[in-house]
DNA sequence: GCGGCGATCATCCATTTGGGTGATGCCGAC
DNA sequence: GTCGGCATCACCCAAATGGATGATCGCCGC
């Protein structure tokens, strides 16, 4: 028996899961969270060996989730169940450790596939998805993620602001800009504000 | 009888307009000429009442043709006919002093027309094109356009370049170069590089 | 041919930028 | 518990930037 767990701020979506789940003999539901702290406890407690979990949640957010417990339940794997079809979401999932990644279109019967799957040690990502992660694993051999704060400076720096007024306007020291700014540009690989800017909004990395 | 003269370096069309003209009692086709050069030399010696006129011509373009005439040949009224329709040659060619500007995809009897409201002072906008004329200078009532030197000088800018790269790039000092980024800031209403590489590449004034 | 504009350059100067080095506190990962 | 990343700041310094002013030349329109 696969001991599974449900975590959906959605009831609809958390009963429907837990009764389909009912379904298949393999299958034993062990509880179902509706918010991030809940599901946390819950995980804790019931060392679940699936977690079917939803990145959007109240309190903790799934990757926190994830975070909180990879010590405290280190055999619990995680497939997460959501609608965010885009890279921003996917990546820092799978960088988490999820195991799965679906959307909630997936049918019934892909999501028993994957649970199925993932419990054996092995990975699920929906069709589309698998492609697009490796592509970026192909054409990405060492992305430099901007900080949230570096996200901050640049998109003030694409204003054309100078680092005194993004100073100001973040209420921090002009050395830090200084700081964020030298990051920044050695994270995109470029020498001026100018390329910085240009790359920025290339990349899509602001507005 | 109207006295015309048609420019175009594809010899197909040069000389399907000549034997087009012919149709017509009240043209009298006076010569053609497949580039710039040669299209001076003739309007000067000829002083057609029209010239039917492409943009897109080796030696001297379309634009270089009229203003060298238009000292030598005043009477010389010009209609463009060309396959761009976008505002980047329309325009010049209307502030060159076009008369008319017409599609390469407009019926003969539209261009007979056009010739004809030429001749006797009006102007010949095709009628896509008239409505916008019309309404940019409605929204544009005083746009600071870039020089071509200025565009070029812009386009190294928002590379990322310096003022230095960019004067051993353009082969011109790195005072002039400092000369002309200070117009390009001033013209496109900002105060330093990275506004300018922001503005340049959401307005699409590059690549 | 006069006046204006674009392109070219120069000089001067204050400010900004970019880079280096180093320090602190905090947090999460292994 | 230590290590690394992030955010915060400081000091120093060479180079680049931007602004102002002015000059020359050529082209073009009136």
């Amino acid at each position: 028996m696969i001991r599974v767990l449900v975590v959906d701020d959605h009831p609809v979506v958390r009963h429907g899961l837990m009764a389909m789940l009912g379904w298949e003999q393999d299958f034993e539901p062990v509880g179902d969270a509706a918010d991030g702290q809940q599901a946390v406890n819950l995980i804790e407690q019931q060392q679940p060996d699936v977690v079917l979990l939803d990145l959007r949640l109240p309190q903790l957010s799934g990757i926190d989730v994830m975070r909180h417990t990879r010590a405290s339940a280190p055999n619990t794997r995680f497939l997460v169940l959501t609608t965010y079809d885009t890279d921003e979401y996917i990546s820092p999932a799978l960088n988490a450790g999820a195991a799965g990644y679906l959307l909630k279109d997936a049918s019934p019967e892909e999501v028993f596939r994957a649970i199925r799957s993932i419990y054996e040690g092995g990975a699920a990502l929906q069709s589309g998805i698998a492609a697009r992660v490796l592509k970026r694993l192909a054409t990405e051999p060492a992305e430099d993620e901007l900080s949230q704060r570096e996200l901050d400076v640049l998109q003030l720096l694409v204003r054309g602001e100078s680092n005194k007024a993004i100073a100001l306007n973040l209420n921090i020291s002009e050395n830090t800009i200084k700081s964020h700014v030298s990051h920044i540009f050695s994270k995109l690989d470029v020498r001026s504000r100018a390329e910085a800017v240009a790359v920025a909004l290339q990349r899509g990395l602001v507005k």
